[in-house]
DNA sequence: CAAGCCGTGGAGGTCAAGATCGGCGTGCAG
DNA sequence: CTGCACGCCGATCTTGACCTCCACGGCTTG
C-alpha cells in the first residue's frame, strides 16, 4: 500500500501516535523523492502526499536534507546487509558471484526504486550525502575485494578495482534491465553477467596455474 | 589555460568577437558546473569566473539550462566518438576491448573532468538532460553490442546487456581510479580490466566451441 | 575632431520553495 | 460538565537565484 493510499483511507483530520506518523512520513517522502530527485520535490508535495500539513513534516524532522539522509541511510544499510548476505551464502565462489549479482538485481527491482536514492541522488554535491554513497559503494566493494584477494591473490589495490568494477557492473546493469524491460528475464540476466565475471575473474594467478591462461600483466 | 586565468589575463573591460566570448563562456560555465554541480551553480559565479557581467550570458544562451545542455551535448558526443573510434581502432577484439576500456579511462582523466556533467550530473529529473545522457549510454552499449552480438553470436537483448555491462565497468572503474587515486597506474588498471572482460567475453558460444574457455586469436 | 552607437555594468523585480506562527478540534481528567 | 493539553492546519515570511532595466565608455564614421 502505498502513503498517498493510506493517507486517503484515513482522511486529513486522522490523529496518529507519533511513532507512526513518522514511519508514514518516511514513507510518503519515499515515494516522492524517488518520483522527482531531491531538488524537485518540495516539502509541500511531501506533506500532501502523506495527507498532513508542512508544519507537521518540521514536527519529525529538522529539514529537508535530514529528512532525505534518514532515508538514504536506510536504503544503504539494507543494500550493504543484502551484498554481505549474499556472500556469505556459500563457500563457492562462483555462486558467490551469482548471489551477489542477484542480490543487486533484487534490490535494484524492489523497494518501491528506493535505489534511486543512492545510486541516482541527484545531491551528490552535498557533501553528507556524498560521505554516505562513497562509503557504501566502499564497504560493498571491500567486502567483494577480500574474496577476490583471497581467491586470486591479487594485491589490495588491485582486488579493488575488480571488486569495484564488479560492484558497477551489478549496479549499471540490474538498472539497464530493469528500465528497458526488454525480454530478457533476470535469471537469465544474472546467469549471463555470472557467466561473463566468472570467467574474467577464474582467469587470475591462483586459477591461470591449473587452468592455463594467456598472459595477464 | 583555465577560464578565470583568461579572464585575468584580458580584465573586465575587453571587447572578443561573439564567437570567441562564446567559447569563453562555456569554459567558465563549465568550470563551475563541474565544481559545484547545476544546482549549486549560480548565474553570477559563471559571469565572476568569465570575468564578464551576467547580461552578457543571457545574450549568448537564453537561460542556465540551455547554457548547460550546450555543454553537456559536446561532451556525450565526445565520448560517443572516443568509444566509436576505439572500436574501430583495430579487428583484433580483444584490442578492441583494451581500446574501449582506455578510451573510458581517458575520457574520465581528461577534458577538466567534464565527464562529472554526463556521469554525475545532478539534473537528471530534467528530461532534456535524462534523455541526452540515456541516449549516448544506448549509443555506446549499441555500438559495442554490435561487435559482441558478431562475435559471439548472442542475441541482440543479450548482448546489449553485456555491453552494457562493459561500459559500465569502464565507467565506474575509471571514476574510481581516479577518485582514490590508488597506487595502480592507468596501464596496469586497464590490462586488469581488459583481462578480465575479455576472458568474459571470449567464453561464449562461438569461441566455448573453438577453445574450451580461455584462448584464441 | 566630434558625435553617435552598441555593448557593458551594477542595481533591482519576481517567484518558487523552505521554514514558521496563531487558531482549532478532539479526547481525557477532575 | 468543563477546562486543559496535544497535535494539527491555514496563512505568512524570508531567502536566494534566475532573469531584465537605466547609466557609462570605447570604437567608428562623416
Amino acid at each position: 500500500m502505498t502513503a498517498i493510499e493510506q493517507a486517503q483511507a484515513r482522511p486529513r483530520g486522522t490523529r496518529l501516535p507519533r511513532r507512526a506518523r513518522r514511519e508514514q512520513l518516511l514513507g510518503a517522502a519515499q515515494e516522492v523523492f524517488v518520483a522527482q530527485g531531491y531538488h524537485s520535490a518540495a516539502m509541500d508535495d511531501i506533506a500532501e502526499r502523506a495527507g498532513v500539513s508542512k508544519p507537521v513534516l518540521y514536527q519529525h524532522f529538522p529539514g529537508k536534507l535530514e529528512l532525505y539522509l534518514a532515508l538514504l541511510d536506510q536504503h544503504c544499510e539494507s543494500l550493504l546487509q543484502s551484498v554481505r548476505t549474499a556472500l556469505a551464502s556459500t563457500t563457492d565462489n562462483k555462486k558467490r558471484v551469482e548471489a551477489t549479482m542477484d542480490a543487486y538485481f533484487a534490490y535494484v527491482e524492489d523497494e518501491g526504486g528506493a535505489f534511486r536514492l543512492v545510486f541516482e541522488s541527484d545531491l551528490t554535491n552535498e557533501p553528507a550525502v556524498r560521505e554516505r554513497v562513497d562509503k557504501v559503494s566502499l564497504q560493498c566493494a571491500e567486502a567483494i575485494s577480500e574474496v577476490i584477494a583471497e581467491d586470486t591473490g591479487l594485491s589490495r589495490d588491485q582486488s579493488m578495482l575488480l571488486a569495484v568494477g564488479l560492484g558497477g557492473v551489478s549496479q549499471v546493469v540490474a538498472r539497464y534491465w530493469l528500465a528497458s524491460r526488454s525480454g530478457v528475464p533476470r535469471d537469465t540476466a544474472v546467469g549471463l553477467l555470472t557467466s561473463l565475471a566468472w570467467r574474467g575473474i577464474a582467469g587470475f594467478p591462483l586459477h591461470g596455474a591449473e587452468g592455463q591462461v594467456q598472459g595477464h600483466h
